[in-house]
DNA sequence: ATATTTATGTGGTCACTGTTAACATGACGC
DNA sequence: GCGTCATGTTAACAGTGACCACATAAATAT
């Protein structure tokens, strides 16, 4: 996990995490069928933490600051473990189906529809989509540092600022 | 890029780029100083492109539509170009300041920025982060096979349907 | 027309990677 | 004591990016 944070999925390699633990190169291979393997553990346990996280800030809250509270519980779980949420996401993964994979993928995104229901009014799926499009791509946007940090400025005040933000409809 | 479509950055190997072009394994050394500078040369064409599509789609609207239309734009590049634009999103190219670059970064994004002003009143800075991290997150989540397709939906109108939903703020 | 520089390509080498096969060792249950 | 199994080892294969010294063809200068 350490070297998944520090490296990213791509940049961990499996002799280097052998040399690391003091062991041959072939030694992983008794513990993983493959990196991907791997991988595909890591990110389950990603999985697990983001769940519990998510669980937490959902608990913890009055009923009406649920999504805020998780929506800021969200990216703030992205920018604690970059490489890791970057895991969780990539399709490389997805694409060859782990059932194990998408069982905690799917326990972790359960806590989310859960919300689903508190959403204002309307077409339900388009505004939980638009309220997961907008967490989503603001943790990506950050993590990917894309945003330009101001000096001095309190990065979850932002964060809470822009999923308070009252601009609705960008304009039908 | 078409190399780059079909296998991602990390996929597009030099030597089997060469191989399929028909020289030899050093041939591209001539031409790139090394694989990232062959990502940089894709990425920058990938901002021109970029600049280009969301440069019709303002000419092309009327003022009321511009954002929402640039939106879509957004997004429909991302899903033409799945790979082009996450290594233009990609902080590894991003790490080692590359000034060509980030020239071709900043003037695709200078297209994206002149619209800010467009924004509703209020903190025009927060009220732009929102709009871009909701039309990012759409993009990425879309292109990492996220969001499960209905059979027969039409995404593009899910799409205009999510930058369309009046669901404004998540709760403060 | 000749000489020279430049662009492009070649084969070979190095250090790295994931992966597999064949073989060793040591602990645990019967 | 014996066999099984988990865990390790070494050696090898094929692939990668990067780099080198060297060849050749084209463009340019004299």
């Amino acid at each position: 996990m350490d070297m998944l944070e520090a490296e990213g999925a791509a940049g961990l390699g499996l002799r280097e995490l052998a040399r690391l633990v003091g062991v041959s190169a072939a030694a992983p291979y008794r513990h993983f069928d493959s990196k991907t393997s791997l991988l595909e553990t890591l990110a389950i346990t990603g999985y697990q933490r983001f769940s519990t996280m998510m669980g937490e800030a959902e608990r913890d809250s009055p009923p009406e600051r649920r999504i805020a509270m998780m929506g800021q519980a969200y990216v703030n779980f992205a920018l604690a473990n970059p490489n890791l949420f970057r895991l969780m996401f990539s399709p490389e993964l997805k694409r060859d189906n782990r059932p194990g994979l998408r069982m905690a993928a799917d326990a972790a995104f359960d806590t989310l529809r859960a919300v689903t229901a508190a959403l204002p009014e309307g077409d339900k799926r388009i505004a939980a989509l638009k309220a997961w499009a907008q967490v989503h791509g603001l943790a990506v946007l950050l993590l990917d540092g894309q945003i330009a940090r101001r000096d001095g400025e309190d990065i979850e005040a932002m964060i809470a600022a822009v999923l308070a933000d009252k601009t609705g409809s960008l304009g039908a």
